[in-house]
DNA sequence: TGTACATCAGTGAACGCGCGTTCACTGATGTAC
DNA sequence: TGTACATCAGTGAACGCGCGTTCACTGATGTAC
């Protein structure tokens, strides 16, 4: 009756955990998801890995330092999502932008965990960091659906592209953080977040001279 | 050489406070705007109004209840200073919204710890504390003025008034929570947030057959 | 294929600390008469 | 105006707890030969 014979080797209790860091990455995230990026402790992700409490000093120098990391997987993911909402703007640039727009708020809801890390976690990354660079390709998706979607305008009604994807971007987190989390946080609105945004964002196409209407 | 005698009662040191129930908001936001929402304690906050451990608990039943007091002291200034810009629509609507709009980032700007105690504490003040009607009522200072920029739109061409000040908070709280914090938390913008506001609403407004050049 | 060794990624015990919370208490204040 | 008393808003000591952090250690893995 030896299991060890012909079981298969059992997940837990080797000494090696073999990704910790990944494993811890996600207990953040799960405790994150539960009680707010406050709500944790660098001990609490340790034992929800099955750790001891000395072991995320391995790949962590501190609960910071981890917060950081869960926010750069929230950015990875974040980009993804964009870029596949966006899908080269097929079939046409108002049809994938509106979808990217509600990418966004999608991605708000299903993830608030990550979400909080990337946003509101109350640190500010240095510019150089993972954390930030992730980010900085996130907007990069952004700002190119948008260019995507003014290239048809004629060169003197095109708004500045960065401008224009900072107005986008700034509707787009305001709706999200303010009525489209996935944790009991967010406010009631009488209206959808998705009808929000894509009321807004028709308003503000159509005082560029753009929008559904406009066959682009 | 008895200062009792003629010096002004000193005012520390005497057994009851005064008004500790101020003063520990006050010792809240101070330290909030020091580390963060998360970064205080029940204890701390006592020390820094000069009182021991146990004496916040006459008046709060623990730190959360604190903190939405905070929240709430937070939104009645924000609710002022909005109506104080809004100055009854004068000298004439589009210019007071743009007030309006300046005084909503100049807030965010000056009032770091209000800010985050009011949307980014973690915490969802129920439906009828007094945390959520004082929300409400600065709400209610936006919709009011967002009624005064559109009362001469033809009616037909009137969006509704509560989806379209719904927009632009969600725009003013995108671009305060993201660009415009006092604390190191923001990003950098290449555009000021002032300027990203204005321009934003402009083109928002011209969507909507409004603005500057509409005459109102 | 086997062995020796270096390196890595964990353990677990220990520590000091500050927090949250309770409690019986006490000094100050307000009020009825 | 004075006195007695109730109420209020503080104190300070005590407690148990979990956290962060360090440390010498050890089991597992990778690699040179």
């Amino acid at each position: 009756m030896n299991h060890r014979d012909h079981a298969p080797r059992p997940t837990r209790r080797r000494y090696h955990h073999g990704n910790l860091k990944e494993a811890l990455v996600e207990a953040a995230r799960s405790l994150i998801a539960e009680k707010g990026p406050a709500g944790f402790t660098f001990a609490e992700a340790a034992r929800h890995a099955g750790v001891s409490a000395a072991a995320p000093y391995r790949h962590y120098r501190d609960r910071d330092d981890l917060i950081a990391d869960v926010a750069r997987h929230g950015f990875e993911r974040f980009e993804a999502a964009l870029e596949r909402a966006w899908r080269n703007g097929t079939p046409n640039a108002y049809e994938a932008y509106e979808r990217l727009g509600r990418a966004y708020l999608a991605f708000a809801r299903a993830e608030p965990a990550y979400y909080a890390a990337m946003f509101e976690s109350g640190l500010s990354f240095s510019p150089a960091s993972a954390a930030a660079l992730a980010s900085d390709r996130a907007f990069e998706v952004l700002r190119q659906a948008t260019a995507g979607l003014i290239a048809d305008l004629p060169e003197a009604r095109r708004p500045p592209v960065t401008m224009m994807a900072l107005h986008i971007w700034s509707l787009a987190h305001g709706i999200a953080s303010l009525f489209s989390r996935g944790d009991g946080t967010g406010r009631k609105s009488p209206i959808s977040p998705e009808e929000l945004l894509e009321s807004a964002l028709l308003i503000y196409l159509r005082g560029l001279g753009l929008g559904p209407d406009a066959g682009n």
